[in-house]
RNA sequence: GCCCGGAUAGCUCAGUUGGUAGAGCAGAGGAUUGAAAAUCCUCGUGUCGGUGGUUCGAUUCCGCCUCCGGGCA
């Protein structure tokens, strides 16, 4: 295995390595837009990177471009699964490396736009080797958790594996359920395979329960062989997030989003449980068409649901690396971006 | 006009047999390795509608006033 240093000081990698540029951002920032005006002035193909543009049929609620623009600037990995199958991350590092290697190969560049910043940071820095979900160990492990309490998968976890258990939160099952999956079919602790180091905890914000942290340690061999220029948009106020997030979730109802919904539903194959119905919005709708609540309370839920979901993203964002910020409100985006890429020789 | 309820955190409400108060939601911060638009953690001082009275002490009891429901005329 190589070291960091191996791979970053070998100088024909800073020449051989094609440019790639990250677009990211909260939902409802701009980002598409700016993207697409890029692709205007810059050979780039779009990829999207996006957990909810993945599927087909969900188009007004994950607010997918227009067919008008996305026949201008195709987007790739937008429409690729049925809203009944699930993807993951390590699905979107194994697509997405293809694409850019495919964008690269025809000689443009590939530019990544999107909100799930789970994504982005695989891509960037590699996921770990280990073995991917396992539906019917997962049910296993879910009628245990019914029959015993998910206290009792917890405990399991504490003597498969005590690092992991001190730093997965009880109540969060679904990492409880992970940690215990890849521990049982790997027979490796997956806090080994996260490469955690053990610490005391220097930087205790937010984990000051829990006395090791973990970092996300890059995987050379798997870590992403492109000169990425990485560019994130967001209002500059919260407030004025909030309002573009208001005036879009009405303008999707405006569009139909409802009978969007009804629908998926309509199909009879699709439950609120699976990951393209857990999606901001279609949760709050697809409730509201059971009678769960009225048109106003659905509305509350849905903008509340996307204001959150904008908050995380903000979170990732706030302490990323070598982050280059642009004001969604800013008239002048398209000219920093091509300035800040570097990429001004390479202009059409 | 009269009677009965309400008036407490941004919202919906609980509560204090009189010792200045707490839930849910919203909001803020954080975590994040095959579900990630997921999942989870942390954070609650607010003239307890106004005003006068009783009291050592009133958000709590009493009077009046204002506003909002509902009922009777």
């Amino acid at each position: 295995m190589s070291t960091a240093d191996d791979v970053a000081i070998r100088p024909e990698d800073k020449i051989t390595r094609p440019p790639a540029i990250f677009l990211m951002g909260p939902t409802a920032s701009g980002k598409t837009d700016l993207a697409m005006q890029l692709c205007e002035h810059l050979p780039c193909d779009i990829i999207s990177v996006d957990s909810a543009m993945i599927y087909r049929g969900m188009d007004i609620g994950t607010a997918k471009p227009s067919p008008d623009e996305l026949a201008r600037t195709p987007h790739r990995l937008i429409n690729i699964c049925d809203p009944a199958e699930t993807y993951s991350a390590a699905d979107f590092c194994r697509d997405a490396r293809r694409e850019m290697a495919d964008i690269t190969a025809a000689g443009r560049i590939p530019l990544l736009v999107g909100g799930t910043m789970m994504y982005f940071k695989s891509l960037l820095n590699g996921l770990s080797d280990m073995p991917s979900a396992d539906p019917s160990l997962r049910r296993k492990l879910e009628g245990f958790a019914a029959a015993h309490g998910w206290q009792a998968l917890h405990e399991e976890l504490v003597s498969l594996d005590p690092v992991a258990a001190k730093l997965i939160h009880p109540n969060n099952h679904q990492r409880v359920l992970r940690a215990v999956e890849v521990t049982r079919l790997s027979g490796v602790r997956i806090s080994e395979l996260w490469k955690s180091n053990k610490t005391a905890s220097e930087d205790d914000r937010g984990i000051k329960d829990y006395p090791y942290f973990t970092r996300w340690q890059a995987d050379e061999s798997n870590s992403l062989p492109y000169t990425v220029t990485q560019l994130a948009i967001a209002p500059k106020e919260r407030s004025k997030l909030h309002e573009r997030i208001s005036s879009r979730f009405l303008q999707m109802l405006a569009q139909g989003f409802v009978s969007e919904v009804g629908g998926l539903k309509a199909r009879g194959d699709l439950n609120a449980d699976m990951p393209s119905m857990r999606c901001v919005g279609y949760r709050q709708v697809w409730s509201h068409l059971d009678g769960a609540f009225d048109d106003a309370t659905m509305i509350d839920k849905g903008t509340a649901a996307t204001r959150q979901l904008a908050k995380r993203q903000l979170t990732w964002l706030r302490k990323w690396q070598n982050l280059h910020w642009l004001d969604s409100g800013s008239n002048q985006n398209l000219t920093v971006a091509l300035k800040i890429s570097g990429l001004r020789a390479t202009l059409k």
